[in-house]
DNA sequence: ACCTCACATTGAACTTTTTCGATAGGTTAA
DNA sequence: TTAACCTATCGAAAAAGTTCAATGTGAGGT
């Protein structure tokens, strides 16, 4: 299995949580602290921790440390990479010049 | 939570997978019957049978019976709907026009 | 120094997903 | 009408993900 398609479907299986996609949403408002995005969900402070660095690890949102908050917002390159992926393997190939694989 | 996080979580879900992901991929080239896609694959068939349901059942892609054969396809709507709602939930808004809450 | 606040981590219970073998259903070929 | 072929479904086992309470960590405030 090629890595591109593993890394790729981190960020897919991140988002295939709809808490998580509900955050990525509010995140396009600009960059919230934790506790702002936990007032809108009805899970525990460590469940919200364990989303957020799952988002954060798939590369879809960065974390910024300023005192003993956390402030959360999008990555503007995850998201980049994320959107020219989803593209890349959805988008007709004319001929079957597929670029990752040959069928 | 809003039903349209749920719907398009799911597509995201199904492409959680890279295998998945990589059968989206395939079919960038046009259909595919289901035994092709198993060639590619070092599954059984029951188990790419139930990656194709749930690939068809978030709207991804559609199945096609001819014969014997199932050829899939890319549904070009929940393709088209899956890269509007990313682009919803990750391009900046402006004064925090957020279409789908208000944070 | 001590306490509180905001967040991260751990560990365990629970739920969901993945996978396969077995089997069923429908189609085509002999 | 058999038999072979292709795919879907079922049931069970294994793997992965989700959640919370408890606890750890580190920054500020008293």
């Amino acid at each position: 299995m090629d890595k591109i398609y593993i890394d790729a479907s981190r960020v897919f299986k991140a988002l295939g949580d709809p808490r998580r996609a509900m955050i990525v949403d509010m995140l396009s408002c600009g960059e919230l602290c934790a506790c702002k995005i936990l007032e809108k969900f009805d899970i525990s402070q460590s469940t919200l921790s364990h989303h957020m660095k799952l988002l954060c690890e798939c590369g879809l949102v960065v974390g910024r440390n300023e005192g003993k908050r956390t402030y959360y917002s999008h990555s503007a390159e995850g998201i980049a990479k994320t959107k020219q992926f989803f593209c890349d393997i959805t988008s007709d190939k004319e001929n079957c010049i597929c670029r990752r694989n040959k069928f």
